[in-house]
DNA sequence: ACACTTGCTGCAATGGTTTGCAGGCTGTGC
DNA sequence: GCACAGCCTGCAAACCATTGCAGCAAGTGT
């Protein structure tokens, strides 16, 4: 049914071998046979099956991704980022949705392995031996995750922390929450160091709070938990944290910006749909997601080169002044100098 | 470097044909040859390539799904439970994203083709003669949209405009407008013929607006046409848009529900984070990726058998009341009567 | 003791592609 | 007219797994 190499050698009067060298290295045919085969190929609608190519050369032209959640806006667009870079060096992506589990995560890289030149694992949250199990297998891209000698892209979330503190101590605000995400997680960890290296120079005093998951509810489920410590700015894990307690102090009746200022992280699409839209730290999500195939790649071809391996690739985050953040009002200021 | 057949069957001093069979047709040897086989291969970490015995079988037991954005929330919970549902029956998914083109739906498709036993296309945008093409390439299925022969997974979207109709009717609106999507569609298209079906058993008057893009932008765009033609409701063609109109009439200071009611489609995860919890008839995206891919494995099975072929399959949707609906207040319904 | 079935196992062919090697043809320089 | 180089091209092996077929040993029935 499907038409193969053989087809196309037939059609165009070669050996397979020709047709072969005619797509592969094309300046090894003459010139007036290469047309004829691309052209006969053409017609008869023939593409390579890179699997086949992949049995002999090792080399598929597949790469695979794996990320938690599909679902999630944070991966989706890390996703798309994988898939149109992917696209533009002409390889094809294998996917595989981890659905929060870090027992698939390992189990799935396991099933595409065979199939894929590499795999980058997206903000993966399985054990470090499971990971170290993995190495070997298949070459891995980390993104958002330092672990032993695993090539990987990581956003700085650190200095992200950095300029929101900044931001609101400047503002005016001196006592802010913090509300942490997973305790697993690489960007959460990273966040927290950021801030309490910044907190004594921008002299503002930092209440963590969390974990919590990282979801709207989460941000719901924290909100009362902040406004409780008396603060006049919240710094949520991420966006949809963020959303989160904005809807819950709008229920509770606290204005935002005026009473509470409020920060996210990430610069998801729904950031900027909010009916007060929110000022957050961007992740280049969709440029993590390019960057991390193009380490992939450069990985491989520096083939087993030694001092040519695994490096990090570290992206700049950066924060987006919206609506949410405010210097706060006297009232809410002389309350949280009260500490209260 | 990679373990092969040939390295369990080396460490367990059998044949690969043994080894084959004790993964494929584990009755066919012997218990305790197999216990040893699996043993070995375990320790090995072997998984066979999948990729090999899809040139030997033909059935690789990968499949491929397009959609036309992954960041797209609609598009990513389809693809969720694509790869759910294909995990579950232990096939592996290659994605494509056709960056909403649809000249590159059909070359992916190509790309991948060989590498998979069937491919799943969401809400394909691409012309019907470059679908044509496709066909015998490759098994298709089809979502939201219906072509020729081909198998599909279909949501009742013209049923969901008739609930949303009945459901304002049944609150007193009288004068709806509704804000139309991409021309080309298919979803788009059967909404229109579910409102014209129903508008007039419901004595309601439906003002067509449209096409917009589907998007917020579409939705703030459209929300000051929809106004100035007097309607007490607004029917967007979905989330994204509709929160979009929320939020321009937030902007221009009309009141939702009182003033104006607000219905999407769809019910993305952001539908029940905005201030007010939007009205909106639900989809089932993830449980139309699930079907998608069972109906192509059926298809497969089924395998020339040519009566038990393609199918459609209907998935009912249904309409979530939150709080953007509402009876119209006497000031809007009487600007509405005058037709303003 | 014989023929026959049953249950396992191995051999070898198969699939689509790449690639090292060798062979053929043409052209060049003398 | 000859040797030699340079281009092209084809042959055949290799990659990893599956599967029809045949072989072998043990067990069954008489």
């Amino acid at each position: 049914m499907a038409v193969t190499i053989h087809d196309v050698a037939k059609g165009a009067d070669v050996s397979v071998s020709t047709v072969s060298r005619a797509f592969t290295m094309p300046d090894m045919v003459n010139a007036a046979t290469r047309r004829k085969v691309l052209q006969v190929a053409e017609e008869l609608g023939y593409q390579p099956n890179r699997a086949a190519r992949g049995l002999v050369t090792g080399k598929t032209g597949n790469i695979g991704v794996v990320v938690p959640d599909v679902a999630n806006p944070f991966f989706s667009a890390m996703l798309k980022g994988c898939t149109a870079r992917a696209r533009e060096v002409r390889h094809v992506v294998f996917l595989a949705d981890a659905a929060e589990d870090p027992r698939v995560e390992a189990e799935v890289v396991g099933a595409m392995a065979k199939q894929v030149d590499g795999v980058v694992l997206c903000s993966p949250r399985m054990h470090p031996d499971h990971l170290a199990r993995l190495v070997g297998t298949t070459p891995l891209v980390l993104i958002n995750r330092d672990e032993a000698g695993l090539p990987a892209v990581l956003m700085d979330s650190a200095d992200g922390a950095r300029q929101a503190l900044e931001h609101l101590a400047a503002l005016g605000h001196r006592r802010v929450a913090h509300l942490a995400g997973p305790a697993a997680s690489w960007a959460g960890e990273q966040r927290l160091v950021g801030l309490r290296a910044a907190a004594p120079v921008c002299e503002v005093e930092t209440i963590e709070l969390g974990p919590f998951p990282p979801t709207f509810q989460g941000g719901v489920q924290a909100a009362d938990l902040a406004l409780a410590r008396g603060v006049t700015a919240i710094l949520a894990f991420n966006d949809l944290m963020a959303v989160g307690v904005l809807n819950r102090l709008a229920a509770r009746g606290v204005a935002v910006p005026s009473d509470v200022s409020v920060v996210g992280y990430d610069d998801i699409e729904m950031s900027s749909m909010t009916t007060v839209p929110l000022t957050t730290v961007r992740m280049p999500m969709e440029a993590g997601g390019r960057a991390a195939v193009d380490l992939l790649l450069d990985n491989l071809d520096a083939g087993a080169d030694p001092d040519a391996t695994p490096t990090r690739r570290w992206l700049p985050t950066q924060l987006i002044v919206r609506s949410t953040t405010a210097p706060p009002s006297q009232d809410a200021a002389a309350r949280a100098l009260a500490g209260r």
